[in-house]
DNA sequence: GTAAGTAGTTACCTTAAAGTAAGTAATTTG
DNA sequence: CAAATTACTTACTTTAAGGTAACTACTTAC
């Protein structure tokens, strides 16, 4: 077995790849708005609604390129975009949760 | 019981206090280096080999007041200073884990 | 035909995060 | 006693993230 060093580096080496999926101040806030459904460019807007629509277009784009959303488009008049979590968001979502909840417990905790 | 859009509002508000914990470039690696062992600041900064002392004191000092982390003074000769992780910082770290897991395994998958 | 909605894009500007470099103070080693 | 180590701090600069505002193109409603 490796030693503890070696162990350490890897897996900071492993976290600065992956933990840019959910850096920056809009990443998660999207992920989060679509947990309580799937949502078009204009709802998932309202939902965050500091969000300014480049912000949104961009982080939108990077975070279908990561996998952890998808883009579905409905051939509707007038054609219609729905943003969808794939299994990778939800399963960042549920982790997500268990984070906020327990800064939140600790938080109150005295 | 609330609807959807209440619901989903509130979490996005929780998230945007609860989640400046673990935003930044530092900060989950410096978890990450913590939890092979409490170490001492010149440790860490051995660790993660780009960062300037700086960064990492400045980092360091959030982490504790928004105890990820614990400083312990040890009254030795010379004085020499650890960095312990709290119960809270071990619980976001097995989270973190999951999440590079996850990442990691959509990564290599097809 | 004017306004409003959908889903964005583009160009430019500001600010906050991070980087650079040097300095401090205390102690220890050669 | 000069150099190195530990644990930082301070001042200044650079870069990247994000903000602002205006614009596009298509459709529907009034």
């Amino acid at each position: 077995m490796k030693n503890k060093e070696q162990v350490c580096q890897f897996k900071l080496m492993a976290s600065r790849d992956a933990l840019e999926v959910i850096q920056g101040k809009w990443r998660i806030p999207i992920i989060i708005s679509l947990t309580y459904g799937n949502k078009r460019f204009g709802e998932i807007q309202r939902d965050i609604a500091a969000i300014s629509p480049k912000m949104l277009s961009q982080e939108l784009k990077a975070l279908e390129m990561n996998k952890i959303i998808m883009r579905t488009l409905y051939d509707t008049m007038p054609v219609t975009t729905e943003y969808t979590l794939t299994p990778l968001g939800l399963s960042m979502n549920s982790l997500l949760e268990e984070i906020l909840k327990n800064i939140y417990l600790w938080k109150i905790k005295k």
